[in-house]
DNA sequence: ACAGTTATTTAACGCGCGTAAAATTAGTCA
DNA sequence: TGACTAATTTTACGCGCGTTAAATAACTGT
């Protein structure tokens, strides 16, 4: 603002009277300086509008305060969700963050991951895209990068994991099916491409196994992360060919029941627990769409703050030095009721 | 792979055999040296596996290869997908995207601002917030930065415009709408945050007054980015309110439709364009859940890829030195017919 | 094979800041 | 006030690469 624009820190630390060094120090961590430089380097800071230049300052140092986010899918608003509520953690413990998205696709997954460590991060954010990610890739990143997988475990790889608990998830919601109805079949991908639907389905099974009833597992093709219009075409075929044994469907997520109830609407099969009601639909994840389908899906949904959290709250912990044997945390869900089942 | 892992390009250059300055030139355009030159370097990385440090190369260079992509918000698919399809095309065209998100934040808009300064990139897609932006921070960015505006233009700042054409988006579903039943009211928001809502309710009310019926716009109340949930509520007050003057209700997005396809649906009341349906309802924009509604919902879409081409090309060409004077592109959207309308 | 052009090599400087060591100063407490 | 400790200043080097200028080598067409 005061007329001269400041080239380096050399120039800002003369105009605010204190050594370069200090200076440094204070850019990397404020509260590293004396409170009364610390004051007339922020007075200067409003007067002159300076910004060390992020590349000298990244190039000659060990650590660099830069954390990767990387998510299997952006346009998936579950992703966007987490990513946003990830990236402002570490806005908030003074980190800087970059978002990286793989688009369901496994060799974008690859190039990410190698343009994630020309960025020399401290630690990375990883949400696999699962069954279809490169797992020696995936291994030799984790190896080079301190890398907190979230979301779809992957071996053991990595500081440690954390995401919700797929069998809490499917037993808790099997569990108020049954006791509100007729118990229900399970809808999934034959092929899914996330891992989590491996866990649910057998899940689902155990839960019902457990009631005395018989599981029955409807799978639909298709391949990709299209899901709704996989549960759409699934759906259509399995209502026209009978595949459902009873009238309550539990989907292996959001997703794919938001496609199905979309198959039920132009087939004329009425969806919700009401008198007049032929089919009940549940879904799994707690998608931001699930309370604008129609009718609203019932669901349980992730504790997307808490996983977040404490996915956040591990790597920057082991980023600081408080190492801890890997470990996976698996959060519990809440069940959403609304009038889909 | 060969055993030493290189430190830097003097090493790499010398178990290449070719000076470091020529390999420089290699790394900032592979075609600016002598083809068997370009072979040697192109072998001795498939061996060794290096990797020039960026913050060096960024450091003393006047130009970088960065481009800033910022979205209004990123957990809606919307701009999830174009933000995707500007990515591609950057990576594509040699440079580094890095994406931002504003998530529906003024204060975080400049901050990403702020940020994407400190990147230096070479150029900037940027999708403003619209009303909520802060403009004078806006047009400072832009001064300093080669900035390509898309989405929602704000006055004449950046390089260019690029976006829909908000008035042939209107005229073209209100005509259709006007041909295929009753005359549409206009579903929108009182205090809208994009401005191409403003030319939305302006198109819908010259369409009608062009066509001789009267025109009838619905504003509801509601602030920030929960659009669904304002259609939502907004759709239940003025259904039980009688504040629809006909059968066929144009909503000035697809967010907000689908917000209102639930109001309707909770109130029990049908959609279509059956003999047995009350109600139309049609959105604009072709977001990509408007297919998954129940009905599937009819709009306009947007031609996504003609306008992330479109603005990915501009910039490109700006940056490459074929300046132009600042322009505005308007791309036309395609009606998509579907059960709702 | 030769002159003429173009690309490469050599040598060297600088970018802006991190960082380390030694000298100095400011703050603390009795 | 003095002795002690913690913070700051001074000085200086190095990070890895962009970039330039001059010297040299490699191609081009004839």
């Amino acid at each position: 603002m005061a007329g001269t624009k400041i080239r380096n820190m050399e120039e800002f630390a003369k105009l605010s009277g204190i050594s370069r060094p200090t200076v440094s120090k204070y850019f990397n961590d404020p509260d590293s300086v004396r409170a009364s430089n610390r004051i007339r380097i922020e007075a200067a800071l409003e007067r002159y509008e300076y910004r060390p230049n992020i590349y000298a300052m990244n190039q000659n140092r060990k650590l660099t305060k830069n954390i990767g986010i990387v998510v299997p899918l952006l346009s998936d608003p579950y992703f966007a969700e987490i990513a946003r509520n990830l990236e402002q953690r570490c806005i908030a413990a003074g980190y800087r963050p970059s978002l990286f998205s793989s688009h369901g696709d496994p060799v974008l997954e690859v190039q990410v991951l190698d343009t994630l460590r020309s960025l020399k991060p401290v630690g990375v954010l990883l949400a696999p895209l699962g069954r279809a990610s490169n797992p020696k890739a995936l291994e030799k990143f984790c190896n080079d990068v301190p890398t907190l997988i979230f979301d779809s475990s992957v071996d053991e790889i990595g500081l440690a994991f954390v995401g919700s608990d797929n069998f809490q998830f499917t037993a808790h919601i099997t569990d108020y099916l049954c006791r509100t109805g007729e118990p229900p079949c399970f809808f999934e991908m034959k092929t899914p491409a996330n891992p989590n639907a491996h866990r649910r389905r057998q899940s689902y099974v155990n839960a019902m196994e457990r009631f005395g009833y018989k599981p029955d597992v409807i799978s639909v093709g298709g391949e990709g992360w299209g899901l709704e219009e996989i549960g759409r075409l699934g759906g259509h075929e399995a209502l026209r060919k009978g595949w459902f044994s009873t009238n309550t469907i539990l989907c292996s997520n959001d997703r794919l029941a938001i496609g199905l109830l979309t198959a039920c609407y132009e087939q004329g099969a009425l969806v919700g627990r009401t008198a007049d009601s032929t089919i009940r639909v549940a879904g799994q994840d707690g998608h931001p769409h699930s309370r604008y389908t129609c009718p609203p899906l019932t669901t349980i949904s992730h504790d997307y703050d808490a996983v977040s959290q404490t996915a956040a709250e591990t790597l920057f912990a082991s980023i600081e030095g408080k190492m801890s044997p890997w470990k996976s945390t698996r959060l519990e869900g809440k069940l959403i009721l609304r009038d889909s089942a």
